[in-house]
DNA sequence: AAAGATATTGTATTATAAACAATAAACTGA
DNA sequence: TCAGTTTATTGTTTATAATACAATATCTTT
């Protein structure tokens, strides 16, 4: 019968923010440094809080981006919760929580947000202490990230994949103002797990009408230069 | 200051079960009775529950759902946690949470799951008190119900409406065993918020290799009788 | 036998996706 | 300066999918 006793976990927020090289997709990790038996161990999680009293899931989610990044109305969304009795028992994590929250924290169930932000953008920290880097997914899979983080992640590039392809504006988001369309096809192909084909996806990106051609080429590469576009709308 | 403290909220699951009639959709509701001062209240709400101290997300949804039709193997999906402070302060909701946790409780984040099932299956309760009935969709946006019930109806079909353009098969859980292409269609435009042409229609959905057609008509209808199909693997 | 109700079917047009390779422009090093 | 390297850019043809559009068939009821 313990297995019907009514409990109260913690209710945390993890936001996943993605950013784009003009090769690769990255994810925004925060450093986490633990000592355990006078040894120094380094890691890393998603950015992410424990929800206050007398706040909604929404603005758990903005005020922890905000914290990170300082900035402002950047596309965030909802796309997961994560409940498993079990994603707070590893003993690193444990040590972490007691350490940080001040209190012994069992379960944590958290709810999970997806933002897209150019790579480029200055990241501004509330607290000096804190640090984050973009690291590639693929580094990623193999780290070993803090509780669930792992799966947190992959579950939100699932979502910004679906997401993508029904509005493509969200591309947008992740390249720089002024991009090639060779950049804009490696980040489409990078969601799309394709390869299209150069010039049957010229042809469907031209005709986009938020998608201007501007007047002016890339800059200091080793080759011929591309022309540059812009998004509008 | 009192905006930062830590607070554990309690968690639920909640079912929305979306079942189809041939003509309408529909949403499994549970009716709620409530005694407030010497009367009694007649009330609806999403079949749902707390978490149990040691059961993940999927797991409460999945015994919600079979302590509520007796069933199992349902496509039960999450798709959206719900956690504005202000969502469980109706007195009413107050009042039965009081009576039936037979506990004070505060605040409640949510996390819902969408199901759809033939909404000819015979429902099982565990518990003779509880019951359940099917409601209009129409109907239900204009009915009281508990919580913020009526968002999280919203938002389940939001996501039934993507996700039957992804996964066509979805429609078929809906469907009855055997159905005819009118059947099919009234659906598929009820979720696609669409009036498609029927002979292009009857083109599409023949073609699909998971739709057969049976030796077998209507019965009982007071003109001509369709040809009933069946969906298979 | 006529009227009413729903089921069933085909053709022409348009739009979209897919397949496929040659040339242009800029830089690099000899 | 020239040959070689690298990436950018462009068009045509074919196949597939979506759209527009109305007449006839079958069964029931009166």
């Amino acid at each position: 019968m313990s297995n019907e006793i009514i409990y109260n976990p913690h209710v945390s927020v993890d936001c996943v923010i993605f950013g784009f090289d003009g090769e690769k997709l990255k994810v925004l990790l925060i450093e986490r440094t633990i000592s355990e038996q006078n040894t120094l161990y380094n890691d890393k999680k998603l950015p992410g809080s424990i929800i206050l009293a007398d706040e909604d899931l929404d603005d758990a989610a903005y005020r922890v981006l905000n914290e990170l990044t300082g900035l402002k109305n950047i596309y965030l969304s909802q796309f997961h919760s994560f409940g498993n009795p079990r994603r707070t028992e590893n003993p690193r994590d444990v040590l972490w929580l007691e350490k940080t929250m001040q209190l012994k924290i069992g379960r944590i169930v958290t709810v999970a947000y997806v933002a897209v932000i150019k790579i480029d953008r200055k990241l501004q920290f509330k607290s000096d202490q804190t640090s984050a880097n973009w690291y590639d997914l693929n580094e990623v899979r193999n780290m070993n990230l803090a509780f669930d983080h792992t799966d947190i992640i992959n579950k939100g590039l699932e979502h910004i994949r679906h997401k993508s392809e029904i509005e493509p504006n969200l591309l947008f988001e992740l390249l720089p103002r002024k991009f090639t369309i060779t950049q804009l096809q490696t980040l489409y192909d990078t969601l799309h797990q394709t390869k299209s084909d150069v010039r049957n996806f010229r042809k469907k990106v031209v005709q986009w009408p938020y998608i201007v051609a501007l007047d002016e080429l890339e800059e200091g590469v080793p080759h011929r230069a591309a022309r540059l576009y812009k998004y509008k709308k």
